[in-house]
DNA sequence: GTATTACGCTACGACTCGTAGCGAAAGCGT
DNA sequence: ACGCTTTCGCTACGAGTCGTAGCGTAATAC
């Protein structure tokens, strides 16, 4: 027989007050110290917990930091401007802007850094971060083709690859750009960037060789 | 009166073998280790060294690995391969490799998130590592002029502006793909990736509004 | 009411940090 | 050859963080 709620063991069940607010206190803890001075010890004392509490339910430094982060990109959304060259920079400059604030620029590069050595961990960032907003360029694309701006996709193989690409072309100059160069992303930055890769993306074949514009 | 020897101060001269072998054992540290559990204790001991010479030459673990990670970059080169796109593939795929060893994969990203709060670091590590690799955006443009592959530069601001795009772009696009989407930057990648990069500034205006394709 | 789990608190050994102090070693200039 | 100057290796130190264990209490499910 199983038990009546859904998936709730007996007990006390686990604050999600206290879940909130360490993620705020980790967040707060990354303004004022950045990543390596943060110390578990201190996250807790700021969200109001006992240190142990934070190790019940989080591996370590790593992990907690990822889901802090996590939480920022989830306020990416893909404004609808009228065109694909428009919403493309309109979504670009909001993730700019968000790496732009100090707990996402020095907690992600942190945690990627990290990720080289830990399977487990660039796993969760797959997962929380970067998976979860390939949505949006997944989405452009979608409202591109209904718009008529780009051609359906004949082959999904393709496609996926060409998501890819674009991904890692979009994240990697925005997150290099402001977090290597050091210079901001203004919008003058955006249309020269977003015009490059969509003239660029406009040359590639469909698998055959030819262009289709 | 000045001394003879030229910046030569007096007193027993700083070990050259010293530093290089501080900075191979940083990089064997960041193998074995990584950023997070490297110590500068460890590094002086593989170093053969007392870690107070550690300390009297660099101010902490980040300028360190700074400058150990700076000299992986060195070895990139601009192979002439006869064309431009073939040019850029062979630079792209050289600093994919480069990427895709441990000590370069851990050690980068760590500095770089230090570095977003620590004006210092970044200015190291834009002087070190940065502008000293945008040398191949330069050179690969000049050769490719030299080609008749594209136009000289009018405009010497726009000139730099479109090299800085251009550096953000490629560096950009292998980090994310190699670090954070966790996937090798293949031949066939580095072809697509170049193909979109060389197609989209085809397209870029040099300032009056028409490109110049 | 009872079982079960989460929570706050304290304390702990192990480790790393960055620095100070010392005597010895290695060049430089005369 | 001789002193002057700086570096080097070594040891030791207080301060701080780590992650865990143990205990009594609080909160929920049955």
């Amino acid at each position: 027989m199983q038990s009546s709620t859904p998936a709730g063991r007996a007990g006390r069940p686990r604050s999600a007050a206290a879940d909130t607010a360490i993620l705020a206190a980790t967040r707060a803890a990354l303004v004022d110290l950045g990543w390596s001075k943060l110390t578990l010890g201190d996250v807790a004392t700021r969200a109001g917990v006992a240190k142990t509490t934070l190790y019940r339910r989080w591996a370590g430094k790593n992990e907690l930091v990822v889901d802090a982060v996590a939480e920022l990109f989830d306020e990416l959304e893909l404004p609808d401007r009228g065109s694909l060259p428009a919403d493309i920079e309109g979504v670009v400059l909001q993730f700019a802007a968000i790496l732009a604030r100090p707990e996402a620029r020095s907690g992600l590069m942190a945690v990627v850094a990290e990720s080289t050595r830990d399977d487990a961990l660039r796993e969760r960032i797959r997962a929380s971060i970067v998976e979860r907003q390939k949505r949006l360029v997944l989405e452009g694309r979608e409202r591109a083709q209904a718009r008529g701006e780009l051609p359906p996709e004949p082959d999904a193989a393709e496609a996926a690859r060409t998501a890819d690409l674009i991904f890692d072309m979009v994240a990697g100059a925005v997150v290099h750009r402001t977090l290597v160069s050091a210079q901001a992303a203004t919008e003058e930055w955006v249309r020269s960037f977003t015009q490059v890769l969509l003239w660029g993306l406009a040359s590639r074949p469909t698998e055959s060789g030819g262009g289709w514009a």
